[in-house]
DNA sequence: GTAACCCCTGACATCAATGTCAGGGTCAAG
DNA sequence: CTTGACCCTGACATTGATGTCAGGGGTTAC
């Protein structure tokens, strides 16, 4: 099966493919003239990195990983592993939770002043005083970039 | 009032500072050595920039409504924009923690099925079978950059 | 005059998956 | 043999505030 195929069958692009690739996710045995060359196995593997990406593991912790996953053709045993990044990934996705949480309360508090004005009153010490520093340390959201923002 | 100085009693870094005098969200006047001058306005207006990130605007969104915010001594008064930029802003954030919360229940649902034995048995169908293609208009999360993951 | 600070500009790096383009093959159908 | 549809590699771009370094100058106190 070619990397076209797989594409068109995993919903992952052939670029992103060829990076799994690169990054030691999958491996493709190559026909003589150089083409990748993927089995039924080896979709399924794609279609499972995609699906670790959507829920936000970089391919790097998806990596450490991944090879303690083996399948059978419906069934997937993992070893631990896969639960204790599940248990890391949830703990940090906790922690943005709780600093949109804090941003969202402070953006209603502002709005909340605004309502029923034309004009805004913003108060010094209501306009959030001093938050932490700088927050975050997992900062970023990963899975599901590559569509960017159309400058809107 | 020189850089180093704005920076000490606003929190911000000299880089920061330099970085909103070059998007336009300051302006500073010079010295005859060329040395940055500043007084007591831009560094509140140094301090206010600093929350509007903390809160996730960025530069270019700050700017769309920072100079439409005018104070005196203690108080601030805004026109409608800032309560339009808060209203986005929050809409956002709402639409981040929606999609942080798909994936925390996913994660929840792979770990309760992993709980309890040693190997985790994962079917094909829990393993978060479609999620959306790729999801989040709005990926990133702005606001709090800088520090960097020390890779762990 | 020289050490110790501070300021200036400009450029590169960070994070991570993906898009996209350039330049160049392979292959089957017409 | 040409056309069209694939495949290949390698490189650059995207996001966006901030860190950091290079290279150069100012100011002050000793």
């Amino acid at each position: 099966m070619k990397i076209g195929d797989v594409a068109k069958r995993t919903g992952a692009s052939v670029r992103s493919i060829r990076h799994y690739e690169k990054v030691g996710l999958i491996r493709a045995t190559r026909e003589e003239n150089g083409y990748r060359d993927f089995d039924e196995a080896d979709m399924l593997l794609v279609r499972r990195i995609g699906r670790m990406i959507r829920l936000g593991f970089t391919t790097e912790e998806i990596a450490t990983f991944l090879n303690c996953i083996v399948d059978d053709p419906a069934t997937v045993t993992a070893c631990p592993k896969v639960a204790a990044a599940h248990r890391l990934k949830l703990a940090a996705i906790e922690r943005q939770m709780a600093d949109l949480e804090t941003r969202r309360q402070k953006l209603l508090i502002t709005l909340k002043a605004a309502s029923g004005q034309d004009d805004i009153s913003v108060p010094e010490t209501l306009a959030h005083a001093e938050t932490s520093p700088i927050a975050l340390a997992h900062p970023r959201h990963p899975g599901a970039r590559g569509l960017f923002r159309r400058r809107g």
